[in-house]
DNA sequence: GAAAGTCTCGAAAACGGTTTCGTAGAATAT
DNA sequence: ATATTCTACGAAACCGTTTTCGAGACTTTC
């Protein structure tokens, strides 16, 4: 009373396993009578093939393994909509994990992808990976010779495809965008100060101070931990400088400053003027609505795809690239005009 | 220069396939000499069993297939932190897809699913799975013996475990609650008329209209299509009669309903009370915050995936059962006090 | 009427493992 | 010295499928 297969419809029938097999791919090889009744009888049957033993056979499953670190994070859904898209239409299935911004999760993942279930992987590592800067579970999977693609928050001592989005440029451009409107004293709060991508971020903003001649103060970069108090620490940096503009290097954290500065207070944008990273929902809804900065998780969603399809079906030996995805600042409420023109 | 396999092992050693995965495997049948050195020798060349093998051989995988319409709305990810921390707790693994509310998607996803891939299978039915109430692929399913648990969005001509959320007394306790508060006009919100979900709560909203002595009027209810304008609906909503209380069917709507009439110059909760369904994010950050319906989407989850996994493990034939989850509401400032007690 | 083609099927191998069973030789017991 | 038990491995079967090849039966061809 189990599942059907080719053997047991074999044995309703007296034939070999492989004529089954054979008729119920419509091969030219079987009599057209036998075909008939074989193919009815498995239609009637709901005959369905075990997709594990054609994997094994065929050595390839059209699957590629996604890996994000959360889904609460608007830009990752974004990616990981432009890896669907793609796969889609390129002919593969999606296969997708949440590391949930865990190391150990995160290894266990990939144990569990590599070794035959996926084709490809498609990586963005986990928050707490970064931090430990522990990378063997990604070596052992280049070890396997199982592609690999990395995005976002990518290793540089991985050799493999990556794309990125150019963070160093877009703390620099929004940076850049608040002196224009006539602000001075831009200060950042960062929950993700040990990552490549917060640390690129507040490299471009000491770059566009620099520019402008205006001398770094770390005072004015509030580095969050896990259980720091957000409150607490924006009551600290108001006390101590007159800010007029606030880069959050997340959605939530630009939806929380935006709260404790509106509940002190000030008026957005006209006293301080907030901009926040990933153009996410709450963005949009929130009063005012916010300025951020767009990382087209979409778009680099698909390149990252893009890329790792390539790189599985054209077996030549291409050296590993990395692509920079440049952002671009959407305008809303939160921040005035450019004097700039 | 392929991946390293028991065969290639053997090779080396000149012994036999079996001698090699046992010797692996750490069986006492090999002498500990040899099992050293083909030990060592696996290590050193990162071999990994092949998984599609090894499932194949046990006729199981220890993972669980999960398929959510989206996962842009907070109470489906709810759903399956829960799922998730079940699964790990008891040792499976996850395979997350997404329908993305279209029934092309979702037969596909299922097929990919189906046939070995994953030993049973969670769903939520997509919004147009729903609307056009095709549902073969569910049988095909259940056909195949793969176990199945739907949950949220449910079809009640498939047999099988369910998991759902109390949408009836949702409808009821939010309309009695407004009404406690002293509102007597409540107008309802609804974008997912076509399902099951939202035909329950509006079939609450009545009961408790009933039970006040409130004549039904369905002018009240609005409907929104996909390309209907909910901003114009809203307008003739509020001309047709003195609204003092909207019941929004997601957050999204939830939202935006406060968002346009807060434009409209009218004072939330002051002149017209609102909650939403979905206790997501948006609905926090809002001004003012949104009171909501908490459908406790981590413990549906998470009573879905026990529900699953016992079936999976036990083959004893139960009667198929329908778990309801209680709502509550989530008091915050977009509703008055209650004049109760 | 023999040679050469079709047609239609089955046997065997393959994918990469695990498991049951058999067995040769060594060690132990009697 | 013979019977018995270990020890340490290999053979074979198996999971479910596809593919290559071979072969019998029947047709066609000259």
């Amino acid at each position: 009373m189990n599942k059907i297969t080719l053997k047991k419809i074999a044995q309703v029938f007296n034939v070999s396993v492989p004529t089954v097999s054979k008729a119920i791919n419509d091969s030219h090889e079987i009599s057209d009578e036998l075909k008939a009744k074989i193919q009815h009888y498995a239609k009637e049957n709901k005959y369905r093939p075990n997709k594990l033993a054609l994997n094994l056979r065929q050595k390839k499953t059209k699957t590629i393994g996604v890996v994000v670190p959360n889904i609460l994070n608007y830009f990752f859904t974004q990616v990981f909509s432009g890896i669907e898209k793609v796969a889609n239409e390129r002919g593969y299935n999606l296969l997708s994990c949440i590391s949930d911004e865990s190391y150990d999760k995160e290894v266990k993942t990939l144990e569990f992808l590599g070794g035959g279930t996926v084709d490809g992987i498609i990586i963005s590592m986990a928050e707490e990976t970064q931090f430990k800067n522990k990378i063997d579970h990604f070596q052992n999977l280049i070890d396997e010779r199982t592609p690999l693609v990395m995005f976002d928050r990518v290793s540089s001592e991985i050799e493999c495809d990556k794309v990125v989005v150019d963070d160093y440029e877009a703390g620099y451009k929004t940076t850049s965008y608040f002196l224009s409107t006539g602000c001075s004293t831009v200060a950042v709060v960062t929950a993700i100060d040990h990552s490549s991508v917060g640390r690129l971020r507040v490299e471009g903003y000491k770059k566009a101070l620099h520019e402008a001649k205006i001398p770094y103060d770390d005072k004015l970069v509030i580095r969050l931990g896990k259980k720091d108090d957000l409150e607490l620490m924006l009551s600290f940096l108001l006390n101590y400088k007159k800010v007029d503009a606030i880069m959050a290097l997340d959605e939530i954290t630009a939806v929380e400053v935006l709260r404790i500065v509106k509940n002190r207070g000030y008026k957005v944008p006209e006293d301080i003027s907030i901009i926040g990273f990933t153009n996410g929902k709450l963005s949009r809804y929130v009063t005012p609505t916010l300025t951020t900065v767009s990382q087209h998780g979409t778009y680099l969603g698909e390149a990252a795809a893009n890329k790792l399809i390539d790189r599985m079906e054209d077996k030549s030996v291409k050296e590993f690239s990395t692509l920079t995805i440049k952002t671009s600042l959407v305008m809303r409420n939160s921040t005035k005009k450019s004097l700039d023109h």
